[in-house]
DNA sequence: GGCCCACTACGACAACACGTAGTAGAACCC
DNA sequence: GGGTTCTACTACGTGTTGTCGTAGTGGGCC
């Protein structure tokens, strides 16, 4: 249903990590048979999309994530829940059973969460 | 972050009201200025990538969707929760904060479902 | 019984996103 | 000043989406 701009991503993944990386930096990271231009390529587009900061350092540029992995995950989901005019059941349960399946103990921490919620909804 | 099959996403938003349609009856009601055939490639595609369903009717086709609106949004969750490989405090967060958003009373609905996930991992 | 109309099947084309990379020219290190 | 390294620019193939046109076909109406 939805794209996976694959290459885009594993460069994302990279500077995900932290810190800003030089376009030979991720290339190394990213690896493969990569060229060094396809890299700078892609790098240049996700900086035009905002996705990723730059500053010159020296003649050559180093990229940083502009968001973490955690808020950019979280806005896609943020954009999906928009669309939907009302959080329905099949809606939830679906969401519990990915997080389930990719993280069983975020259940625990979920709960917890919606306990403090519900505490400071009574304040 | 995700594009948006605009187009799309409005012939489906009408399918998903429920019932089977003629393309003549959706291009009626998605209408705009669009072509007969434009509509009808659209559910043609639709129809390739399984997104919806058609059965003949004398010598017309007639369009249903396949998944409920529900059902494709928690499947759009699902992705972007597989994407994750953890479900991490600030996305459980976000997720909170939209669901809350968008329907306050779901943070209970939710909370009753995660109570009965627990009890159905005991057994 | 033939004609018209709606409908489908197929093909097209432009625009845009992505993956992938080459080339030219500037800058820097020795 | 020559090789190395970077950036800037350009390019091209493929896939997706929006948008239609055309040709053919099956029925129903006069």
């Amino acid at each position: 249903m939805s794209r996976e701009p694959e290459l885009e991503r594993r460069v994302l993944a990279t500077l995900w990590q932290g810190g800003s990386w030089s376009v030979r930096e991720v290339l190394d990271e990213v690896g493969g048979a990569l060229a060094y231009t396809t890299i700078a390529t892609v790098l240049d587009r996700l900086h035009g999309k905002g996705e990723v900061d730059r500053e010159k350092v020296g003649r050559s540029w180093h990229y940083s994530a502009s968001r973490s992995r955690e808020e950019a995950l979280a806005a896609e989901v943020g954009q999906v829940l928009e669309r939907a005019d009302s959080a329905t059941e099949p809606l939830l349960v679906a969401f519990l059973d990915r997080v389930e399946e990719v993280d069983p103990a975020a259940l625990d921490r979920l709960e917890a969460l919606l306990r403090a919620r519900r505490a400071g909804r009574g304040r």
